[in-house]
DNA sequence: TATGAATGAGAATTCATTCAT
DNA sequence: GATGAATGAATTCTCATTCAT
């Protein structure tokens, strides 16, 4: 599909790719500027073209790609044989946390393409995060330990409660870095903040 | 300040407000053209600009106004007597899937608003955003009955909890809305789904 | 022809002109706004059709307004007994430089029709300049005595190179006005440096 | 800079300058259609933004393209060992007379842009008029034998006299152009009518 | 007289994509 | 593989003028 692209020395495939990544993740399918792009790649308009068939191939090619680099850091978390959900959860909540701050555009990217709007490839992106969703929540879901949960409560709803809640504060804390210097970022004060919320579902979910 | 268009006869009003809003809400501010909305409204090029000096100002005026509308709908509510903020929560939530049913463009509007990426509107939407949340918020957290909370949580925690749980069973919600048919939208399957997740909040931070 | 405009009573008239040849002076014909002229005076798109049938009708009615009364100022200073004609050249300088300070808007309306360049009006207004600097001249050089100019010169080129020296001189003061208020325009710097030159043009010219 | 642009083959190269300064020369810098240069070079729309970023960008390229033509020609007379004022005076004159001929529309865009009141280019006109205008007169009234001037009189005067003169006599013929076809315009006719003037202001003003 | 809603051609500029070199 | 000149439809916005009220 792609082998011309990959057949490149890899210093230029990444100055591609993060040219692309930072442009669509700043400004949305639609207004990113494959102008601006090759600019900040150093390379010719004809070669983004010849490599990537347009503008829709760039995006979803990307798309991919960073799906995969996400599931090879997740897949081991939610394969693994934590068998306590909200640790599991937890678990994932850090890793998805640190993959923020190491490459902040890849994660805003690939969130921003759950919004995005865009006529032109909106169904294939559909298509694509329901098939991920699907297969990623049903590992999530699966080899859990459900005798820790306390007896006499709807288990379906506690484990969406805990996912709700993790989804909500991963989202209050992208909202808080929004304009701070990645620098700043401090997992030191996130992490046990977060646990404050794991210990309450903890003693109230939690036989 | 719109006074121009606010003479017009209600029925161009109303046309000229659902094709803007339908074209804002479905491709975000700068993909959004005026030129669909002045076909979809029926009216010339020039009238558009005429009554809103630029795109800019019809987008803030369109978010002012289904603010201004969404406020009345539920600023009864939230400042009503009502001192079970599950209770309180629950009302806001079914109004919030009401009026999804009966504006859905407002509704997308309004929440896409709320990541819009472009830069000409960001500061003013900003502005407004902070405003409305911290009121709305210091309304719905207001005149609450703490006592009714499980002794030995943190009532922050709690708070959040609910509110991520019901935000992501809106989202949820609206997720699965997305494409179908209005008509079909049945609140009376909706709601008990809702009191699913509310009964096993109340059970467990609830005393 | 614009009776129904002179049959307005004269404040309303003169909030009209005002308006207009503000906006012609400072823009030119093609770039003036119609729509800030209505503005500026108060009164709706439609009045201004009313009395002036467009654009170009408007603009042709206040040159020819203005030239009136411009020349009602000089005729008598041209008409008048005075055979000196560089005496006659500074009474009518100084004219002119007290006409910019009482009715800047207004000299520099006539001035700057003398460069417009819009191919709307070009032709009427040659048309009126041609006559109009035809007729002043053919006064200007009339009655003059040429007994007092040096014999062995030849007599028009004398003319000519006091003209051009008044017309480079008021053109230096214009240039020299230009943003700074009227108000320290003072013509006691003015005429003495004009006198100047008028000294050296009669030293040398004049027997 | 316009290294893009210069690339070009001469032939186009000249096709888009002609079109643009002919479109300025005629139309001034707000009324000018980067419709009509296009049209009229035969290029398509978004070449020109191509080269010339915008319109203003393209008017000030031409600006200190035609200046630099200019000053090319000017230069070596300005410059030279010429001490007679009135003769270097009559040099310049004849070479602007040649160039009107030559370059009309460039004579015609840079006389204009002295009274461009386009608020868009107004301030990067007038930098560049200071520069040019300082520089070129400097040079102009350097290296002048004072003693070819009669005794008693106001040198400074006498200088400014000569170049209104001059630039009166270029200003009519300038207007007795317009519209004539160039073919018929003689230096023939023209030199020896300057020479009248300039022979009276040598009778006069020198010793 | 007087209003101002309504028109639509035309303005500058952008942008993904193509293709000869 | 690599370039970048070239395209032209689409963008937002302006403006003199008309006309029903």
């Amino acid at each position: 599909m792609y082998s011309k692209f990959f057949n490149l020395r890899t210093e230029k495939q990444e100055r591609i790719i993060n040219a692309a990544v930072y442009e669509f993740a700043n400004k949305g399918f639609d207004n990113a500027s494959t102008n601006e792009i090759v600019k900040a790649a150093g390379i010719s308009k004809g070669l983004l073209f010849h490599y990537f068939n347009n503008k829709k191939d760039l995006y979803l090619f990307l798309y991919d790609y960073f799906l995969e680099v996400l599931m090879e850091k997740f897949n081991p978390k939610i394969d693994g044989d934590e068998k306590d959900f909200l640790k599991k959860c937890r678990d994932v909540t850090i890793l998805k946390l640190d993959l923020i701050k190491i490459y902040p555009d890849m994660f805003n990217f690939l969130s921003n393409a759950h919004f995005e709007e865009s006529v032109e490839i909106k169904d294939d992106l559909d298509k694509r995060e329901k098939k991920m969703i699907t297969e990623s929540f049903s590992k999530l879901y699966s080899n859990i330990d459900y005798n820790l949960f306390a007896e006499n409560i709807d288990i379906e709803s506690a484990l969406k409660i805990i996912m709700w809640t993790l989804e909500g504060f991963s989202n209050q804390q992208q909202q808080k870095i929004k304009g701070k210097s990645l620098i700043n970022l401090n997992s030191e004060e996130i992490i046990p903040e977060m646990d404050k919320y794991l210990d309450t579902l903890r003693k109230t979910l939690y036989r």
